[in-house]
RNA sequence: GGAAGGGUGUCCGAGUGGUCGAUGGAAACGGUCUUGAAAACCGUCGUGCCGGCAACGGUACCGUGGGUUCGAAUCCCACCCCUUCCGCCA
Protein backbone atom coordinates (compact mmCIF):
# COMPACT_ATOMS: atom_id res chain seq x y z
CA UNK A 1 0.00 0.00 0.00
CA UNK A 2 1.11 3.50 -0.78
CA UNK A 3 1.20 6.08 2.00
CA UNK A 4 -1.93 8.23 1.73
CA UNK A 5 0.08 11.27 2.83
CA UNK A 6 2.36 10.77 -0.18
CA UNK A 7 -0.66 10.61 -2.46
CA UNK A 8 -2.11 13.78 -0.92
CA UNK A 9 1.17 15.57 -1.52
CA UNK A 10 1.78 14.24 -5.05
CA UNK A 11 -1.53 13.48 -6.74
CA UNK A 12 -0.39 14.16 -10.32
CA UNK A 13 2.80 12.18 -9.93
CA UNK A 14 0.93 9.20 -8.50
CA UNK A 15 -1.62 9.26 -11.32
CA UNK A 16 1.12 9.51 -13.92
CA UNK A 17 3.33 6.75 -12.52
CA UNK A 18 0.35 4.46 -12.00
CA UNK A 19 -0.54 4.92 -15.65
CA UNK A 20 3.03 4.10 -16.66
CA UNK A 21 2.65 0.79 -14.86
CA UNK A 22 -0.60 0.07 -16.64
CA UNK A 23 -2.97 0.67 -13.75
CA UNK A 24 -5.73 3.22 -13.89
CA UNK A 25 -6.77 4.65 -10.55
CA UNK A 26 -8.92 7.71 -10.08
CA UNK A 27 -6.72 9.66 -7.68
CA UNK A 28 -9.15 12.57 -7.51
CA UNK A 29 -11.89 10.21 -6.38
CA UNK A 30 -9.53 8.60 -3.88
CA UNK A 31 -8.66 11.98 -2.36
CA UNK A 32 -12.36 12.83 -2.26
CA UNK A 33 -13.04 9.78 -0.13
CA UNK A 34 -10.02 10.67 1.97
CA UNK A 35 -11.35 14.15 2.69
CA UNK A 36 -14.84 12.85 3.44
CA UNK A 37 -13.41 10.20 5.71
CA UNK A 38 -11.41 12.69 7.73
CA UNK A 39 -14.33 15.08 8.01
CA UNK A 40 -16.66 12.38 9.38
CA UNK A 41 -13.92 10.99 11.59
CA UNK A 42 -13.49 14.32 13.31
CA UNK A 43 -17.21 14.54 14.00
CA UNK A 44 -17.34 10.99 15.30
CA UNK A 45 -14.41 11.60 17.58
CA UNK A 46 -15.99 14.77 18.92
CA UNK A 47 -19.14 12.84 19.84
CA UNK A 48 -17.16 10.01 21.36
CA UNK A 49 -15.36 12.58 23.46
CA UNK A 50 -18.66 13.85 24.80
CA UNK A 51 -19.72 10.31 25.53
CA UNK A 52 -16.49 9.57 27.37
CA UNK A 53 -16.74 12.74 29.43
CA UNK A 54 -20.27 11.81 30.44
CA UNK A 55 -19.22 8.30 31.43
CA UNK A 56 -16.16 9.26 33.47
CA UNK A 57 -18.01 12.20 35.02
CA UNK A 58 -20.62 9.94 36.58
CA UNK A 59 -18.08 7.45 37.85
CA UNK A 60 -19.06 5.27 40.79
CA UNK A 61 -22.66 6.41 41.11
CA UNK A 62 -25.86 6.05 39.20
CA UNK A 63 -26.08 8.86 36.63
CA UNK A 64 -29.11 11.14 36.68
CA UNK A 65 -32.02 10.64 34.31
CA UNK A 66 -30.87 13.64 32.31
CA UNK A 67 -27.41 12.19 31.94
CA UNK A 68 -28.83 8.85 30.87
CA UNK A 69 -31.01 10.56 28.32
CA UNK A 70 -28.09 12.58 26.94
CA UNK A 71 -26.05 9.41 26.81
CA UNK A 72 -28.69 7.56 24.87
CA UNK A 73 -28.94 10.39 22.41
CA UNK A 74 -25.18 10.48 21.93
CA UNK A 75 -25.14 6.75 21.43
CA UNK A 76 -27.55 6.99 18.52
CA UNK A 77 -25.66 9.86 16.92
CA UNK A 78 -22.36 8.05 17.23
CA UNK A 79 -23.81 4.83 15.79
CA UNK A 80 -25.26 6.73 12.86
CA UNK A 81 -22.03 8.53 12.04
CA UNK A 82 -19.95 5.40 12.53
CA UNK A 83 -22.08 3.73 9.88
CA UNK A 84 -21.38 6.51 7.45
CA UNK A 85 -17.71 6.43 8.33
CA UNK A 86 -17.47 2.69 7.74
CA UNK A 87 -19.06 3.05 4.31
CA UNK A 88 -16.72 5.83 3.24
CA UNK A 89 -13.72 4.08 4.70
CA UNK A 90 -14.49 0.94 2.75
CA UNK A 91 -14.59 2.86 -0.52
CA UNK A 92 -11.43 4.69 0.44
CA UNK A 93 -9.46 1.55 1.33
CA UNK A 94 -10.63 -0.33 -1.73
CA UNK A 95 -9.35 2.50 -3.96
CA UNK A 96 -6.14 2.96 -1.99
CA UNK A 97 -5.30 -0.70 -2.42
CA UNK A 98 -5.57 -0.26 -6.16
CA UNK A 99 -2.73 2.26 -6.28
CA UNK A 100 0.49 0.52 -7.31
CA UNK A 101 3.93 1.25 -5.94
CA UNK A 102 5.82 4.04 -7.67
CA UNK A 103 8.60 2.98 -10.05
CA UNK A 104 12.07 4.42 -9.45
CA UNK A 105 13.37 6.90 -11.98
CA UNK A 106 15.73 4.39 -13.58
CA UNK A 107 12.89 2.02 -14.45
CA UNK A 108 12.36 2.21 -18.22
CA UNK A 109 8.87 3.35 -19.19
CA UNK A 110 7.18 0.76 -21.36
CA UNK A 111 3.91 -0.92 -22.18
CA UNK A 112 4.98 -4.57 -22.39
CA UNK A 113 7.81 -6.88 -21.54
CA UNK A 114 9.23 -6.19 -24.99
CA UNK A 115 10.42 -2.88 -23.61
CA UNK A 116 12.52 -4.39 -20.84
CA UNK A 117 16.10 -3.25 -21.27
CA UNK A 118 18.98 -5.71 -21.54
CA UNK A 119 21.71 -4.29 -19.33
CA UNK A 120 24.16 -7.15 -19.55
CA UNK A 121 24.80 -10.32 -21.51
CA UNK A 122 27.01 -12.89 -19.82
CA UNK A 123 28.59 -16.11 -21.11
CA UNK A 124 28.99 -17.63 -24.52
CA UNK A 125 26.15 -19.48 -26.12
CA UNK A 126 27.29 -23.08 -26.63
CA UNK A 127 28.23 -24.11 -30.15
CA UNK A 128 26.96 -27.57 -31.09
CA UNK A 129 28.19 -29.72 -33.95
CA UNK A 130 24.77 -31.37 -33.93
CA UNK A 131 21.20 -30.18 -33.84
CA UNK A 132 20.53 -29.34 -30.15
CA UNK A 133 17.39 -30.84 -28.67
CA UNK A 134 15.05 -29.10 -26.28
CA UNK A 135 14.81 -30.26 -22.68
CA UNK A 136 11.60 -32.24 -22.99
CA UNK A 137 12.99 -34.29 -25.88
CA UNK A 138 16.02 -35.14 -23.77
CA UNK A 139 13.99 -35.49 -20.57
CA UNK A 140 11.43 -37.83 -22.07
CA UNK A 141 14.10 -39.95 -23.78
CA UNK A 142 15.91 -40.27 -20.45
CA UNK A 143 12.73 -41.06 -18.56
CA UNK A 144 13.11 -37.91 -16.44
CA UNK A 145 9.87 -36.24 -17.38
CA UNK A 146 6.49 -37.96 -17.55
CA UNK A 147 3.65 -35.56 -18.19
CA UNK A 148 1.16 -38.04 -19.62
CA UNK A 149 0.81 -40.04 -16.46
CA UNK A 150 0.82 -36.86 -14.35
CA UNK A 151 -2.07 -35.60 -16.45
CA UNK A 152 -3.90 -38.88 -15.92
CA UNK A 153 -3.40 -38.68 -12.15
CA UNK A 154 -3.59 -34.91 -11.59
CA UNK A 155 -4.12 -32.58 -14.54
CA UNK A 156 -2.26 -30.98 -17.40
CA UNK A 157 0.75 -28.87 -16.41
CA UNK A 158 1.70 -31.35 -13.72
CA UNK A 159 4.63 -33.68 -14.07
CA UNK A 160 6.37 -36.71 -12.67
CA UNK A 161 10.04 -35.83 -12.37
CA UNK A 162 12.16 -38.95 -12.10
CA UNK A 163 15.62 -40.41 -11.93
CA UNK A 164 18.83 -38.41 -12.21
CA UNK A 165 16.97 -35.17 -12.87
CA UNK A 166 15.55 -35.39 -9.36
CA UNK A 167 19.03 -35.83 -7.96
CA UNK A 168 20.21 -32.91 -10.03
CA UNK A 169 17.40 -30.75 -8.69
CA UNK A 170 18.33 -31.53 -5.10
CA UNK A 171 21.98 -30.83 -5.94
CA UNK A 172 20.90 -27.39 -7.11
CA UNK A 173 19.11 -26.63 -3.83
CA UNK A 174 21.99 -27.94 -1.76
CA UNK A 175 24.50 -25.90 -3.75
CA UNK A 176 22.50 -22.70 -3.34
CA UNK A 177 21.88 -23.26 0.37
CA UNK A 178 25.61 -23.78 0.90
CA UNK A 179 26.57 -20.60 -0.94
CA UNK A 180 23.93 -18.38 0.65
CA UNK A 181 24.67 -19.45 4.19
CA UNK A 182 28.40 -18.87 3.70
CA UNK A 183 29.43 -15.40 4.86
CA UNK A 184 32.65 -15.47 2.82
CA UNK A 185 30.60 -15.93 -0.37
CA UNK A 186 28.34 -12.99 0.46
CA UNK A 187 31.42 -10.90 1.27
CA UNK A 188 33.00 -11.78 -2.06
CA UNK A 189 29.87 -10.90 -4.03
CA UNK A 190 29.66 -7.57 -2.19
CA UNK A 191 33.31 -6.81 -2.94
CA UNK A 192 33.08 -7.85 -6.60
CA UNK A 193 30.12 -5.55 -7.13
CA UNK A 194 31.27 -2.58 -5.03
CA UNK A 195 28.24 -2.77 -2.80
CA UNK A 196 27.89 -1.27 0.62
CA UNK A 197 25.81 -3.74 2.63
CA UNK A 198 26.19 -6.14 5.50
CA UNK A 199 27.82 -9.51 4.69
CA UNK A 200 25.35 -11.32 6.91
CA UNK A 201 24.55 -14.78 5.57
CA UNK A 202 21.03 -15.98 4.77
CA UNK A 203 19.01 -18.07 7.21
CA UNK A 204 17.53 -21.15 5.53
CA UNK A 205 13.77 -21.61 5.98
CA UNK A 206 11.11 -24.15 5.12
CA UNK A 207 8.02 -21.94 5.35
CA UNK A 208 4.36 -22.91 5.29
CA UNK A 209 3.10 -23.33 1.73
CA UNK A 210 -0.26 -21.74 2.48
CA UNK A 211 -1.41 -18.39 3.79
CA UNK A 212 -4.66 -16.72 4.82
CA UNK A 213 -6.27 -14.45 2.30
CA UNK A 214 -5.76 -11.40 4.47
CA UNK A 215 -2.05 -12.12 4.71
CA UNK A 216 -1.79 -12.81 1.01
CA UNK A 217 -3.40 -9.48 0.27
CA UNK A 218 -0.96 -7.66 2.51
CA UNK A 219 1.93 -8.71 0.31
CA UNK A 220 0.39 -6.63 -2.47
CA UNK A 221 -0.23 -9.62 -4.69
CA UNK A 222 -3.98 -9.79 -4.19
CA UNK A 223 -4.59 -8.87 -7.80
CA UNK A 224 -3.34 -12.35 -8.65
CA UNK A 225 -6.27 -14.07 -6.97
CA UNK A 226 -7.33 -15.80 -10.16
CA UNK A 227 -3.81 -17.25 -10.36
CA UNK A 228 -3.95 -18.79 -6.93
CA UNK A 229 -5.30 -22.10 -5.68
CA UNK A 230 -7.61 -21.98 -2.70
CA UNK A 231 -8.14 -24.83 -0.29
CA UNK A 232 -11.81 -25.78 -0.27
CA UNK A 233 -13.59 -24.99 2.97
CA UNK A 234 -10.66 -23.13 4.52
CA UNK A 235 -9.39 -19.58 4.41
CA UNK A 236 -6.10 -20.85 3.05
CA UNK A 237 -4.45 -20.24 -0.29
CA UNK A 238 -1.54 -22.19 -1.74
CA UNK A 239 1.55 -20.08 -2.14
CA UNK A 240 2.79 -19.23 -5.60
CA UNK A 241 6.25 -18.53 -4.20
CA UNK A 242 7.93 -18.75 -0.81
CA UNK A 243 7.90 -14.97 -0.94
CA UNK A 244 4.20 -15.05 -0.10
CA UNK A 245 4.86 -16.56 3.30
CA UNK A 246 8.34 -15.11 3.89
CA UNK A 247 7.40 -11.47 3.37
CA UNK A 248 4.57 -11.48 5.95
CA UNK A 249 6.68 -13.22 8.57
CA UNK A 250 6.93 -10.01 10.60
CA UNK A 251 3.33 -8.97 10.10
CA UNK A 252 2.37 -6.38 12.69
CA UNK A 253 5.79 -6.38 14.32
CA UNK A 254 8.36 -3.76 15.15
CA UNK A 255 11.88 -4.94 14.42
CA UNK A 256 15.03 -3.55 16.00
CA UNK A 257 17.41 -1.59 13.85
CA UNK A 258 20.26 -3.70 15.22
CA UNK A 259 18.69 -6.89 13.81
CA UNK A 260 18.58 -5.65 10.22
CA UNK A 261 19.18 -6.74 7.58
CA UNK A 262 17.22 -9.95 8.11
CA UNK A 263 17.98 -12.34 5.27
CA UNK A 264 16.14 -15.56 4.56
CA UNK A 265 16.39 -18.17 1.85
CA UNK A 266 13.24 -20.28 1.75
CA UNK A 267 12.43 -23.43 -0.14
CA UNK A 268 8.88 -24.28 -1.08
CA UNK A 269 6.73 -25.97 -3.65
CA UNK A 270 4.83 -23.27 -5.49
CA UNK A 271 1.39 -23.54 -7.08
CA UNK A 272 0.04 -21.38 -9.88
CA UNK A 273 -3.13 -21.67 -11.87
CA UNK A 274 -1.49 -20.06 -14.90
CA UNK A 275 -4.84 -18.64 -15.98
CA UNK A 276 -4.63 -17.01 -19.37
CA UNK A 277 -1.65 -19.03 -20.56
CA UNK A 278 -3.59 -21.77 -22.35
CA UNK A 279 -1.48 -23.38 -24.98
CA UNK A 280 1.65 -21.47 -23.94
CA UNK A 281 4.76 -23.48 -23.03
CA UNK A 282 2.80 -26.70 -22.82
CA UNK A 283 5.85 -28.90 -23.28
CA UNK A 284 8.40 -29.70 -20.64
CA UNK A 285 9.00 -28.03 -17.31
CA UNK A 286 8.87 -24.38 -18.24
CA UNK A 287 5.37 -23.54 -17.08
CA UNK A 288 3.82 -25.92 -14.57
CA UNK A 289 1.01 -25.61 -12.03
CA UNK A 290 3.37 -27.00 -9.42
CA UNK A 291 7.08 -26.37 -9.18
CA UNK A 292 9.83 -25.93 -6.63
CA UNK A 293 11.67 -22.74 -5.88
CA UNK A 294 14.27 -21.30 -3.58
CA UNK A 295 13.56 -17.69 -2.76
CA UNK A 296 15.59 -14.96 -1.06
CA UNK A 297 13.79 -12.45 1.15
CA UNK A 298 15.32 -9.46 2.99
CA UNK A 299 14.04 -6.97 5.50
CA UNK A 300 16.00 -3.74 5.39
CA UNK A 301 16.44 -0.24 6.67
CA UNK A 302 15.07 2.26 4.16
CA UNK A 303 18.46 3.70 3.33
CA UNK A 304 19.96 0.26 2.71
CA UNK A 305 17.22 -1.40 0.72
CA UNK A 306 18.27 -0.38 -2.76
CA UNK A 307 21.78 -1.68 -2.16
CA UNK A 308 20.20 -4.88 -0.89
CA UNK A 309 18.21 -5.19 -4.10
CA UNK A 310 21.45 -4.88 -6.05
CA UNK A 311 23.05 -7.48 -3.80
CA UNK A 312 20.27 -9.96 -4.50
CA UNK A 313 20.71 -9.41 -8.23
CA UNK A 314 24.46 -9.84 -7.84
CA UNK A 315 23.88 -13.12 -6.01
CA UNK A 316 21.62 -14.33 -8.79
CA UNK A 317 24.33 -13.55 -11.31
CA UNK A 318 26.94 -15.23 -9.15
CA UNK A 319 24.87 -18.41 -8.95
CA UNK A 320 24.30 -18.52 -12.70
CA UNK A 321 27.97 -17.83 -13.39
CA UNK A 322 28.98 -20.62 -11.06
CA UNK A 323 26.84 -22.99 -13.09
CA UNK A 324 28.31 -21.55 -16.32
CA UNK A 325 24.92 -20.74 -17.80
CA UNK A 326 24.80 -17.92 -20.37
CA UNK A 327 22.22 -15.27 -19.51
CA UNK A 328 20.97 -11.76 -20.00
CA UNK A 329 20.22 -9.34 -17.20
CA UNK A 330 17.20 -7.12 -17.78
CA UNK A 331 16.00 -3.93 -16.19
CA UNK A 332 12.27 -4.46 -16.36
CA UNK A 333 10.06 -1.69 -17.69
CA UNK A 334 7.15 -0.06 -15.85
CA UNK A 335 4.60 -2.41 -17.40
CA UNK A 336 6.45 -5.54 -16.32
CA UNK A 337 7.78 -4.91 -12.81
CA UNK A 338 4.57 -5.76 -11.03
CA UNK A 339 2.09 -3.98 -8.80
CA UNK A 340 4.04 -3.77 -5.51
CA UNK A 341 7.42 -3.14 -7.19
CA UNK A 342 9.46 0.03 -7.34
CA UNK A 343 12.00 -1.73 -9.54
CA UNK A 344 12.54 -5.20 -10.90
CA UNK A 345 15.24 -7.13 -12.68
CA UNK A 346 15.05 -10.43 -14.51
CA UNK A 347 17.65 -12.95 -15.49
CA UNK A 348 16.87 -14.75 -18.70
CA UNK A 349 18.95 -17.85 -19.36
CA UNK A 350 19.90 -18.95 -22.82
CA UNK A 351 17.92 -22.00 -23.94
CA UNK A 352 19.49 -23.54 -27.08
CA UNK A 353 16.52 -25.87 -27.54
CA UNK A 354 14.25 -22.85 -27.97
CA UNK A 355 16.96 -20.62 -29.42
CA UNK A 356 15.88 -17.89 -26.99
CA UNK A 357 16.66 -16.30 -23.66
CA UNK A 358 13.91 -17.21 -21.20
CA UNK A 359 13.19 -15.97 -17.69
CA UNK A 360 14.70 -17.94 -14.82
CA UNK A 361 15.03 -15.29 -12.08
CA UNK A 362 13.30 -12.17 -10.86
CA UNK A 363 14.40 -9.65 -8.25
CA UNK A 364 11.73 -7.40 -6.73
CA UNK A 365 12.44 -4.12 -5.00
CA UNK A 366 9.39 -3.20 -2.92
CA UNK A 367 10.50 -0.19 -0.86
CA UNK A 368 8.00 0.17 2.03
CA UNK A 369 4.99 -0.75 -0.11
CA UNK A 370 4.52 -4.23 1.32
CA UNK A 371 5.53 -3.16 4.80
CA UNK A 372 2.82 -0.49 4.81
CA UNK A 373 0.10 -3.13 4.51
CA UNK A 374 1.93 -5.69 6.63
CA UNK A 375 2.73 -3.14 9.35
CA UNK A 376 6.30 -4.37 9.51
CA UNK A 377 8.26 -1.57 11.12
CA UNK A 378 11.69 -0.82 12.53
CA UNK A 379 12.54 0.93 15.73
CA UNK A 380 15.52 3.09 14.89
CA UNK A 381 18.35 3.54 17.35
CA UNK A 382 17.06 7.03 18.17
CA UNK A 383 13.74 5.48 19.22
CA UNK A 384 11.70 6.57 16.21
CA UNK A 385 9.62 4.12 14.22
CA UNK A 386 9.72 3.67 10.47
CA UNK A 387 8.31 1.24 7.95
CA UNK A 388 10.81 -1.46 6.99
CA UNK A 389 11.70 -2.12 3.38
CA UNK A 390 11.39 -5.53 1.76
CA UNK A 391 13.24 -7.22 -1.09
CA UNK A 392 12.72 -10.57 -2.65
CA UNK A 393 14.47 -12.47 -5.41
CA UNK A 394 14.70 -15.95 -6.87
CA UNK A 395 17.76 -17.95 -5.86
CA UNK A 396 16.83 -20.86 -8.11
CA UNK A 397 13.65 -22.33 -9.46
CA UNK A 398 13.42 -25.52 -11.50
CA UNK A 399 13.87 -23.51 -14.67
CA UNK A 400 17.68 -23.48 -14.43
CA UNK A 401 17.45 -27.27 -14.75
CA UNK A 402 16.04 -26.65 -18.20
CA UNK A 403 19.01 -24.43 -19.00
CA UNK A 404 21.44 -27.03 -17.71
CA UNK A 405 19.89 -29.79 -19.80
CA UNK A 406 19.80 -27.73 -22.96
CA UNK A 407 23.17 -25.97 -22.68
CA UNK A 408 25.18 -28.94 -21.50
CA UNK A 409 23.69 -31.65 -23.70
CA UNK A 410 25.99 -33.91 -25.64
CA UNK A 411 25.63 -35.48 -29.10
CA UNK A 412 24.52 -38.81 -27.64
CA UNK A 413 21.75 -37.22 -25.57
CA UNK A 414 23.49 -37.10 -22.19
CA UNK A 415 23.84 -34.01 -20.01
CA UNK A 416 27.12 -32.80 -18.49
CA UNK A 417 26.86 -31.76 -14.85
CA UNK A 418 28.26 -28.32 -13.99
CA UNK A 419 31.41 -28.79 -11.95
CA UNK A 420 30.05 -26.96 -8.90
CA UNK A 421 27.09 -29.34 -8.70
CA UNK A 422 29.09 -32.54 -9.00
CA UNK A 423 29.88 -32.82 -5.28
CA UNK A 424 26.14 -32.80 -4.58
CA UNK A 425 25.31 -35.58 -7.02
CA UNK A 426 27.76 -38.22 -5.96
CA UNK A 427 30.61 -36.90 -8.08
CA UNK A 428 28.84 -37.72 -11.34
CA UNK A 429 30.07 -35.66 -14.30
CA UNK A 430 27.34 -36.66 -16.68
CA UNK A 431 23.82 -38.06 -16.47
C1' G B 1 -12.74 -34.94 16.27
C1' G B 2 -14.37 -35.01 21.99
C1' A B 3 -13.56 -32.73 27.10
C1' A B 4 -11.55 -28.90 30.22
C1' G B 5 -8.84 -24.44 30.82
C1' G B 6 -6.97 -20.04 28.65
C1' G B 7 -5.70 -15.66 25.07
C1' U B 8 -4.06 -8.41 28.60
C1' G B 9 1.67 -3.93 26.64
C1' U B 10 8.94 -6.49 24.70
C1' C B 11 8.29 -10.56 28.54
C1' C B 12 5.95 -12.30 33.24
C1' G B 13 1.52 -11.03 35.45
C1' A B 14 -2.90 -8.23 38.10
C1' G B 15 -7.56 -6.49 36.87
C1' U B 16 -14.45 -9.63 36.30
C1' G B 17 -19.32 -2.97 34.66
C1' G B 18 -17.63 3.56 35.89
C1' U B 19 -10.81 8.74 36.04
C1' C B 20 -8.29 1.43 33.15
C1' G B 21 -4.32 2.59 28.06
C1' A B 22 -4.76 -0.47 31.99
C1' U B 23 -1.57 -2.08 39.24
C1' G B 24 3.03 -4.66 40.04
C1' G B 25 7.60 -7.09 38.53
C1' A B 26 11.42 -8.08 34.75
C1' A B 27 14.03 -6.41 30.56
C1' A B 28 15.63 -1.90 28.03
C1' C B 29 17.24 3.24 28.10
C1' G B 30 19.02 7.84 30.89
C1' G B 31 21.05 9.40 35.60
C1' U B 32 23.13 9.26 40.94
C1' C B 33 26.72 6.42 43.58
C1' U B 34 31.53 3.58 42.18
C1' U B 35 38.56 3.44 40.10
C1' G B 36 35.31 0.24 36.95
C1' A B 37 31.33 -3.14 37.24
C1' A B 38 27.45 -5.25 40.17
C1' A B 39 23.91 -3.84 43.79
C1' A B 40 20.92 0.13 45.48
C1' C B 41 18.25 4.54 44.42
C1' C B 42 15.82 8.31 40.94
C1' G B 43 13.70 8.97 36.14
C1' U B 44 11.95 7.35 31.16
C1' C B 45 9.64 3.42 28.85
C1' G B 46 2.83 0.74 23.76
C1' U B 47 0.89 1.40 18.71
C1' G B 48 -2.32 3.40 14.90
C1' C B 49 -5.36 7.33 13.28
C1' C B 50 -7.33 12.64 13.29
C1' G B 51 -6.15 17.87 14.28
C1' G B 52 -1.74 21.10 15.08
C1' C B 53 4.51 24.33 12.42
C1' A B 54 5.21 22.48 17.22
C1' A B 55 4.31 21.89 22.33
C1' C B 56 0.26 19.20 22.64
C1' G B 57 -4.96 17.74 22.31
C1' G B 58 -8.51 14.05 20.79
C1' U B 59 -9.79 9.12 19.47
C1' A B 60 -9.24 3.83 18.92
C1' C B 61 -6.95 -0.65 20.33
C1' C B 62 -6.78 -5.91 26.43
C1' G B 63 -7.23 -12.82 20.23
C1' U B 64 -11.07 -11.38 15.96
C1' G B 65 -16.04 -9.87 14.68
C1' G B 66 -20.83 -8.67 16.42
C1' G B 67 -24.26 -7.55 20.65
C1' U B 68 -26.11 -5.61 25.64
C1' U B 69 -25.39 -0.81 28.47
C1' C B 70 -25.71 6.13 29.82
C1' G B 71 -20.73 3.53 30.38
C1' A B 72 -17.25 -2.85 28.50
C1' A B 73 -10.51 -5.47 29.23
C1' U B 74 -14.61 -6.86 32.54
C1' C B 75 -21.42 -9.27 30.67
C1' C B 76 -23.67 -12.11 26.10
C1' C B 77 -23.06 -14.59 21.06
C1' A B 78 -20.05 -16.42 17.03
C1' C B 79 -15.37 -17.46 15.18
C1' C B 80 -9.90 -18.02 15.46
C1' C B 81 -5.72 -19.52 18.17
C1' C B 82 -2.99 -21.77 22.41
C1' U B 83 -2.40 -25.41 26.59
C1' U B 84 -3.72 -30.16 28.93
C1' C B 85 -6.23 -34.97 28.61
C1' C B 86 -8.63 -38.60 25.27
C1' G B 87 -9.05 -40.31 20.16
C1' C B 88 -6.76 -40.53 15.28
C1' C B 89 -2.36 -40.10 12.37
C1' A B 90 2.61 -38.74 8.81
Amino acid sequence: MLDIQFIRDNPELVAEKSKQKGYSVDITQLLGFDAARREILQRVEGLRRQRNELATGSKGRQPSDDQMKAGRQLKDQVADLEHKLAAVEQEFTALLKKVPNMPLDDVPVGTSEDENVVVKTWGDKPAFDFEPKNHWQIGEAKGWIDKERATKVAASRFVYLKGDLVLLEFALWQFAFNKLTDESVIKQVIADNNLNVSPKPFVPVLPPAVAKKEVFEATGRLNKEEQTYKIEGEDLWLNASAEHTLAPMYLDEILSEADLPLRYVGYTTAFRREAGTYGKDMEGLFRLHQFNKLEMESFNLPEESLQEHLLLVAIQEYLMQQLGLPYQLLNKCTADIGFPNARGMDINAWLPGQNKYRETHTADYMTDFQAQAMKTRVRRSDGSIQLAHTNDATAFSQRPLIAIIENFQTANGDVKIPEVLQPYIGGKTEI
